[in-house]
DNA sequence: TGGGAAGTGATA
DNA sequence: ATGGTATCACTTCCCA
């Protein structure tokens, strides 16, 4: 018996033509082992039409060629007494389900289908409890039968090997995107994090130099590099490759090259080759056996703060994640470089190697594989699926694991007319609330926030596809969702499958949390991935349920968490605003969003301390907790001192933290200027210093003079003595669809087109667009002179000396964010601020003249 | 020219 | 290809 944890799955067809899966996994000591299993078939479900004759329904699908089954299973969505009899059709072919779906939809008698499209690698590893990252005890023999193999719960994972790849292409003109047909990939990165023959990078060069070292192979030409680059793969066999934009260059191009070349790029585990699809927008790259990772993807689709930039070239997120410096090559600078023999050449190649360098690096700074592992073992999906991304994947395959545990069928995915019908009313599908804020300077402001509010809510109503009661006249007991959404039959009828998936997962998370105060070092990290896959679970199923494109799309389900949500904070705000003081404290709420409240702490007679404003937070959430049904919980989550409320979803916040060494103060800014990527630095910089100056110094006269320094100092710009400052002028927004799709103008698009014209190389779509607003033609008409036709390149404005807009930069960037603030404290501090609007006034007004 | 609607991007 | 809605702010467009 051998022990494997796996790492990938597909199937291929044996001599006899009868599907054969192939696991690909590691053994616990590293080494690589793929295993065949035979005799595993691919199935679906129908139901049937109880008034027609259930033999005449089974001699059709016999006739197409299928085995069929009675069995018993609950249908997908609502609270049902008992099963129904429904047929379970087993295919010989998986590659013949999809059309026999369709053959058997027109047979009559049978109404419905379901699990017809559960992709046959997928439905052995639901079946047999098995998934991506997880553990399997598998004959020491290559092939067997499905009886063979039995699922384990091992913790602890396998170290993969892991390899990043860039390649350098050599274009006919300098400075232009390569051309796949004609351009030579000339360059070859390869940096390795388990040390490949004693070396942790490797550089390939398409032609013969005196540059070669040890870790710089050089070759004849490209063909030779890339017949080298396919032996080093294999003979390295990494589990993970990444790269950097790979996805959508790197790996096609190598495609196309080695094609056009006559070179087999068989890099896969079961010795295929290199796959690209294109689909719409994205690429998805497929090597059997091993993942790719494409980082620039996984960056740019992050709701992470911390992964959010203005910018993602390789450069500036390896400026931001790694604090390094990127080698830079200009991409005009190529060929020269190419073509010197010395340092030129010398240079382009360790600028080639750093990029490979930096792309593990950033992989491993990211802790990406520890997380993607730990989201595999938790939802069962395979490591290159969670790759790809999407929760959707996931939270099916959890569902499809425990609706079979429960003899529930689960339906295929809408089809793009359904999904279109979904989307035509998807306006009935209501969010959180959102309660207006007291505008302005606040306070001694307590927050407290719901801990994952919707799973709880799904747990406490028992929230679920399975306990949904679909017919009005049915007698059991049930609970309504107040405004909108459906009615649920309550746990001790039956316990929904969803509110059990969360309450597993829920329980686990704390468990690791508890775990995660003891731990330190690498046995900590693997917790917190872990602990994280499981946030993103447990948050996931609320989406899901209302996403189109769902299988189990529902929106009584959805809109029955968000009425309960909205009904559930309204009553939070009611019951605190009415709460008895607390000594010679009273409360009252100024602001609440979805799942937090704010509160107002009023006391006549002295200041609250931090530690009373967290001792009155907790006493607080544990009093509206304890109305509350498990496991709904409301918790103290910080303190502010002072705050300013602008508007809905938009404030700054100096709160106070404990930590180990006491507390610890920051701003905590939502919504405004300085945390938003489509506004200048200059205003977000301005900006937060002024409100450090405000909230946290109480100095309105020292921001106010701080403003005004700003707006002097743009006055005064000039760009042939002050070019450091640009960069602080630089806007970027995305650039998000064809520009002929956009209905408005904008100055972000506008410039697209215009670098197009210029023949510079254009952003593509999805790229985030940098721009400076320069300085129209005085007198020129002024349709003409509309600031979204002055936005320009940063670096063509350097080269070409062009003047800044500097008054578009003081009256729309500088100003308007800052007076905001200002108005504000006008109660608060009427001298410094009122003076200031005044002079920004008549400025304006002097300016305009 | 003023004011509101609509389009867009970005965030909570 | 593919989790959700609420909200803000800016800009152009369009009508009176």
């Amino acid at each position: 018996m051998q022990t494997i944890q796996i790492l990938d799955a597909n199937y291929k067809y044996n001599e006899k033509r009868n599907p054969v899966i192939q696991l690909f996994g590691k053994l616990s000591d590293g080494t690589n082992i793929t295993k065949k299993i035979t005799n595993f078939k691919h199935y679906f479900y129908v139901g049937i039409n109880n008034e027609i004759d259930l033999d005449e329904i089974k001699i059709e699908l016999v006739n197409m060629g299928v085995e069929v089954e009675e069995v018993q299973r609950y249908e997908p969505i609502g609270y049902q007494t008992s099963k129904k009899l429904m047929l379970k059709v087993t295919a010989i072919d998986p590659k013949e389900v999809r059309s026999l779906r369709e053959r058997v939809k027109k047979i009559n008698g049978i109404e419905e289908v379901y699990e017809t499209d559960i992709l046959f690698r997928n439905r052995f590893l639901i079946d047999k409890n098995l998934g991506g990252m997880k553990w399997a005890e598998v004959p020491d023999k290559e092939e067997f039968s499905e009886s063979e193999i039995k699922s384990l719960e091992i913790k602890k994972n396998v170290p993969l090997r892991l390899m990043s790849i860039d390649i350098e292409c050599l274009p006919k003109q300098n400075g232009a995107m390569p051309t796949l047909s004609e351009d030579p990939i000339i360059l070859t990165s390869l940096a390795f994090s388990e040390a490949y023959n004693e070396t942790t990078n490797l550089v390939l060069v398409g032609k013969l130099t005196s540059q070669s070292s040890e870790n710089t192979l050089s070759f004849a030409n490209e063909s030779e590099l890339l017949e080298n680059l396919m032996l080093i793969i294999e003979d390295y066999d990494p589990d993970i490759i990444v790269g950097y934009n790979s996805n959508e260059f790197d790996f096609p191009y190598i495609e196309t090259r080695t094609k056009k070349l006559g070179i087999r790029a068989s890099i896969g585990r079961d010795g295929s080759s290199l796959y690209t699809k294109k689909i719409v927008l994205n690429t998805n790259v497929m090597v059997t056996g091993r993942v790719i990772i494409d980082l620039l993807h996984i960056l740019r689709s992050s709701n992470e703060d911390k992964y959010k930039f203005k910018s993602y070239t390789l450069k500036n997120v390896a400026k931001k994640l790694l604090k390094l410096k990127k080698l830079d090559v200009d991409t005009k600078e190529m060929r020269g470089l190419w073509e010197n023999e010395g340092d030129g050449l010398k240079n382009f190649i360790e600028y080639s190697r750093r990029d490979a360098i930096i792309t593990l690096d950033l992989l491993l700074e990211m802790k990406l594989v520890e997380r993607y592992t730990e989201m595999a073992k938790a939802s069962g999906s395979l490591l290159q699926d969670i790759a790809n991304g999407g929760q959707s994947g996931m939270i099916e395959n959890l569902l499809l694991r425990r609706f079979r545990e429960h003899d529930r069928v689960v339906p295929p995915k809408p089809d793009s007319e359904t999904s279109d019908e979904r989307f035509d009313d998807s306006e009935s599908l209501k969010g959180g609330a959102v309660l207006d804020p007291e505008k302005g300077l606040v306070e001694d402001v307590i927050i407290l926030d719901y801990k994952s509010l919707y799973p709880t809510l799904m747990m406490a109503y028992n929230i679920c596809y399975s306990t949904i009661a679909n017919s009005p006249e049915d007698e059991f007991e049930r609970v309504k969702a107040p405004m909108g959404g459906g009615e649920f039959v309550k746990t001790e009828t039956l316990k929904g499958i969803v509110p059990e998936i969360l309450e597993e997962l829920l329980d686990k998370r704390i468990k690791i949390k508890k775990q995660m105060k003891l731990a330190t070092g690498t046995q900590k990290e693997l917790l917190d991935a872990e602990q994280y896959a499981i946030k993103i679970l447990l948050n996931s199923f609320y989406g899901y349920s209302g996403y189109q494109r769902a299988r189990l799309y529902d929106l009584r389900i959805a809109n029955a968490v968000t009425s309960f949500g909205r009904e559930n904070i309204k009553k939070t705000t009611d019951l605190i605003n009415r709460m008895e003081k607390i000594d010679e404290y009273s409360f009252r709420v100024i602001y609440s969003d979805t799942d937090s409240v704010f509160i107002k702490v009023i006391s006549k007679e002295n200041k609250i301390s931090l530690e009373k404003a967290e001792k009155l937070g907790d006493i607080i959430g544990k009093e509206i907790t304890k109305n509350l049904p498990e496991p709904m919980e409301l918790v103290y989550e910080t303190f502010a001192r002072r705050g300013i409320l602008l508007a809905k979803k938009r404030y700054a916040m100096w709160i106070f933290d404990k930590t180990r060494e006491g507390y610890e103060d920051k701003l905590k800014i939502k919504g405004i200027e300085t945390v938003r990527r489509d506004w200048c630095n200059l205003t977000s910089n301005t900006l937060k210093s002024c409100l450090n100056m405000i909230l946290k110094e109480g100095e309105v006269a020292k921001a106010i003079a701080l403003a005004k320094e700003k707006v002097d100092k743009l006055q005064n710009f000039n760009l042939t003595k002050d070019s450091s400052l640009l960069e602080d002028l630089v806007i970027t927004k995305r650039y998000t669809k064809g520009a002929k799709a956009y209905k408005n103008k904008q100055p972000h698009i506008q410039l697209v087109e215009r670098m197009k014209e210029r023949g510079d190389t254009p952003p593509s779509i999805g790229d985030r667009v940098p721009y400076i607003i320069i300085r129209g033609k005085s007198g020129g008409k002024r349709q003409k002179d509309l600031f979204v036709n002055r936005a320009e390149n940063p670096n063509y404005i350097i080269k070409h000396g062009i003047q800044i807009d500097t008054e578009y930069y003081i009256n729309k960037q500088l100003l308007p964010p800052l007076l905001r603030i200002f108005s504000t404290l006008n109660s608060a501090a009427p001298t410094g601020a009122a003076e200031f609007v005044v002079k920004d006034k008549k400025q304006r007004t002097l300016e305009d003249w």
